[in-house]
DNA sequence: CCTGTAAGTTAATGGCGTTAACCAGCTGTG
DNA sequence: CACAGCTGGTTAACGCCATTAACTTACAGG
């Protein structure tokens, strides 16, 4: 019987791809094994558990994640960023939504050299230069950061689910958030945020 | 032995208790049945399946966060109105993060006769009332509906997940978009919205 | 060639959801 | 007050899944 030569990488690939189809919920050892032509037991030769297999794809996908990102900024500057991430980001999502919620689900780091780490770092380093072109006042920077985190993880994360159910064009709906983001951001009052 | 005198409702009140300490992906039969004192197969009793609990859990669930925003936004307008509609949610979803992420996955209906259609259309509306004190343009009003769902949705999650690591008061940050929100809804050009 | 190791296999364990078969406590009737 | 039947519990058993142990065999280096 010949061999089928799996590595980490290819079993974690694997699973990637798996997962969006089935949904991060329904991963199972059995459906990846049977997927590659191999027993069930055989993926632990490659990969210490399922955990550490959801592990390995929340942070292969939030590396993929970052990259989409900083590609679709890279070279914009103010709306024109914004409206670009933004939509990487609603992107990757619908084309990714088990890698998406592999990589939610791992976002908080198990220890202080966990690999998500950086590729955590360098979304939020996107978000930041992005926001860099409407020349926030410091102190807001990170409240920004925190909305716009909320408000593109949410949308994406509903509209992925099927949240919106209503009958109005959910793409409509996007242009019309980033719009309003834009506009908000373009013009807010400087000094630290008033609290109610 | 005495009996337990369990019904459906007791169970699922003893499932929503429990599913806030545990968290939703960590509630099992097994677990609620030593809750009630009972062994598991007595759950069978009174509900079909895991997923019936799951789900009488969510309608549950959606009902009281209905209440809670209707409650909160009730008696206020405008800005008042949004940032108690809002600090609602938020408060809902951190006392109760286990059935908050019940009733968002059974969001979507099994069928029409779903009872959680009504607790979803009340929270819809309550929604749609705050949003109405901003005039806002008919052919808007779903766009910022989705966006004020996206936006609360999002923080509210990612909030209770643990996801706001770095060290800025999350309070603040709160405060800080609510009033980002309010100032844009007070400031909407009026026609349907530019495409970019 | 041939030997050792690593990548597979089959077999076994334990935890879960679920169902079947059984039994006992409450309830409503004579 | 007895007792018959339903209803809400029980124990036992099944199947699925993650995981581990014990084994075997393909392949790489000497």
């Amino acid at each position: 019987m010949p061999r089928a030569r799996l590595t980490p990488l290819s079993v974690t690939e694997a699973g990637a791809a798996l997962i969006d189809e089935i949904g991060f919920a329904n991963l199972s050892m059995g459906l990846l094994a049977e997927r590659l032509g191999v027993k069930t037991p055989a993926l632990y030769k490659h990969v210490t558990s399922q955990a550490d297999l959801a592990h390995r794809i929340a942070v292969r996908a939030m590396a993929e994640f970052a990259d989409a990102i900083r590609d679709a900024i890279q070279g914009r500057a103010g709306s024109d960023a914004l409206a670009a991430g933004a939509q990487a980001m609603r992107t990757y999502v619908r084309e990714h939504p088990g890698q998406y919620a592999a990589a939610d689900a791992a976002s908080r780091p198990t220890g202080p050299d966990d690999p998500i780490i950086p590729a955590v770092e360098r979304v939020v380093a996107s978000w930041a230069a992005m926001l860099r072109g409407y020349h926030l006042d410091s102190s807001q920077e990170i409240h920004a950061l925190r909305m716009l985190r909320s408000v593109l993880h949410g949308f994406s994360t509903l509209e992925a689910a099927g949240g919106f159910q209503i009958d109005a064009p959910v793409d409509d709906s996007f242009t019309w958030m980033v719009n309003f983001l834009d506009r908000g951001l373009r013009d807010i009052p400087t000094g630290s945020a008033p609290v109610s």
